[in-house]
DNA sequence: GCCAACGTTGGC
DNA sequence: GCCAACGTTGGC
């Protein structure tokens, strides 16, 4: 049984523009570098599982389309990479310290506001709407997923 | 730019 | 292992 999540992206950085325009509608999801996001991917992500793209950190914070889980977990290469914002010098190729998971595009879907999703009763639970919530990847119930179905639809 | 929230770091 | 300081996130 496939679980459901909300991946936030910064639209400045993968926009679901930009993940439409992908090889295959397909990135890596480089860049995640907390400790709690990367266990998820590590330990509860499964291939074909549920995400919610969502836009984070831009004018129009929300839900921009559906996409899925498309890869088992495997390390970040830009931590290697002494060019990249996201290089970590602790981290080494037999040692890494920060993993990933490639997403899919399913489909593009109109933007469900944030503003929207806190006036949705039935999603009041979820995450990422948690005061203080700072995760870039958090669960997303059945319930919430079948709300957000209709909303989205 | 502000600031609340909270994860991470590092001294002890 | 505690906890204060610091850094980051992200909505506003």
């Amino acid at each position: 049984m496939p679980r459901h999540w909300l991946m936030k992206s910064e639209p400045g950085e993968c926009s679901i523009d930009d993940l439409a325009a992908a090889p295959q509608c397909t990135v890596p999801w480089v860049g995640v570098r907390n400790y709690q996001s990367r266990n998820a991917m590590r330990d509860l992500m499964a291939l074909g599982d549920d995400v919610l793209f969502y836009h984070s950190s831009c004018a129009e914070p929300g839900i921009a389309g559906l996409a899925c889980v498309a890869s088992p977990a495997y390390p970040d290469p830009t931590q290697f990479d002494p060019a990249s914002h996201y290089f970590d010098a602790k981290a080494t190729p037999l040692a890494p310290r920060w993993l990933l998971v490639d997403v899919r595009l399913v489909r593009k879907t109109r933007l469900l506001g944030l503003h929207s999703m806190r006036q949705t009763v039935a999603l009041a639970d979820m995450a990422v709407l948690r005061r203080g919530n700072r995760l870039s990847i958090t669960p997303v119930s059945a319930l919430q997923w079948q709300v957000l179905g209709g909303l989205l639809a």
